[in-house]
DNA sequence: TAGTCGTGGCA
DNA sequence: TTGCCAAGACT
């Protein structure tokens, strides 16, 4: 097959240049991002914009990013403004966005760079992989697209696109070795950073998880999926495990002045570092308010009574539902070992993740 | 290696 | 309603 370029194969430089082509028109415009234009005419990409962008972009999508990444950017315009940051500031800033060991190591990293580093990023995969929060993906995405470097960051993206161009039929995570082998041939070729984001783009909005746009595709020509007609079966996944319900009950205590009891959730773990309610342990079944009593944070002397409704969430591992107990008289005003008090009309600079919002909601809209 | 770790949107 | 999915890292 060697030197062979007949109809439905391509070689990898047409690939690469039709690709190019491709991203080139289409023009999409993103806040991290420094246009083919601009770069063509020397506009280099900021490498903290980039880490940034990568960092929020992890399991996460474009739109929910976009918000996050202007106010960060607004905040703290370098690398070294978000190293000198109180920790808890990022933590509220990062509230919502989900996955808070990003935030944890975003600013871990920040402090590396600023203090090790001379507030300069390191311009290789290696040094780039050494720091906290950026492993394989990350390391060679900036390398790229701020450096240069000639690499392909593999994402779900590149998978997906390698996966189909090549009728790749091994599931996931079986196929990960495979796929970045034939991933190999995007490599090379100038402007590597266009190339990164190419691909990323092109698995975004054309070669898509569902109902892939293969008309529209630069690399239809010699995708073996489209060919066969399977690209949406493209790439298979070894199936999941049922996701178990946990059950528990949060803690409304007030204050005479309506602030209400918060604690810190330990830094390891679930929502690790982040700000909750008070609650029981998540377990297998709702407790009653018996059994919870022994968890509360303060002796209510009146007893407990639930606030009617339920909170629902679903984390990535396990959906939860929470019931909510509030005092029936006025509680005891001692403060527990660990906790604080907050006002709702502070909670917005909070380190609150969602499912403590969703709380907060069912609590104060109870009463009125 | 296989779990752990959020959230919102979509079919 | 339910499950699946998104520019992964860490242990």
């Amino acid at each position: 097959m060697a030197g062979r370029s007949g109809r439905g194969e391509n070689t990898a430089a047409q690939r690469r240049s039709a690709l190019l082509a491709w991203y080139r028109a289409q023009a999409r415009d993103l806040p991290w991002r420094v246009s083919p234009g601009a770069r063509a005419a020397g506009v280099r990409a900021d490498p903290y914009r980039v880490w940034l962008s990568e960092i929020m972009l992890q399991q996460t999508t474009v739109q929910a990013v976009k918000g996050y990444f202007d106010t960060f950017t607004a905040r703290w315009p370098t690398v070294g403004a978000l190293a000198a940051a109180p920790r808890d500031d990022v933590l509220a800033a990062w509230a919502g966005l989900g996955y808070y060991a990003r935030a944890r190591n975003l600013h871990a990293c920040a402090e590396v760079v600023a203090r090790d580093h001379g507030g300069r990023f390191p311009d290789t995969v290696e040094g780039l992989q050494a720091l906290p929060g950026i492993g394989p993906y990350t390391a060679r995405a900036v390398a790229a697209i701020a450096f240069d470097r000639p690499v392909v960051p593999m994402d779900g993206n590149v998978e997906r696109v390698m996966a189909r161009l090549h009728a790749v039929e091994t599931p996931l995570p079986a196929a990960k070795p495979e796929l970045a082998r034939l991933a190999d041939a995007f490599e090379g070729g100038e402007d590597p950073g266009d190339i990164a984001q190419a691909l990323m783009d092109l698995g975004a909005t054309v070669c898509t998880p569902r109902a892939p746009a293969c008309v529209l595709c630069p690399l239809r020509e010699g995708c073996a999926a489209a060919a066969r007609g399977i690209a949406a079966d493209l790439p298979r996944k070894a199936p999941k495990a049922a996701k178990p319900r946990r059950f528990g009950i949060a803690f409304w205590v007030t204050r005479a002045d309506g602030a209400v009891l918060v604690r810190r959730r330990p830094d390891e773990g679930l929502l690790g570092g982040m700000v909750e309610f008070p609650s029981t342990p998540w377990g297998d079944e709702m407790p009653g308010l018996q059994a919870a009593r022994a968890h509360a944070p303060v002796d209510a002397a009146g007893g407990w009574v639930l606030v009617p409704g339920r909170v629902a969430h679903v984390f990535t591992h396990f959906a939860l539902e929470l019931a909510v107990a509030r005092p029936r008289c006025a509680a005891g005003a001692r403060l527990p070992e660990g906790a604080f008090w907050a006002h709702p009309r502070d909670f917005g600079a909070l380190a609150l993740p969602t499912v403590m919002r969703k709380v907060a909601r069912l609590a104060l809209d109870e009463a009125g």
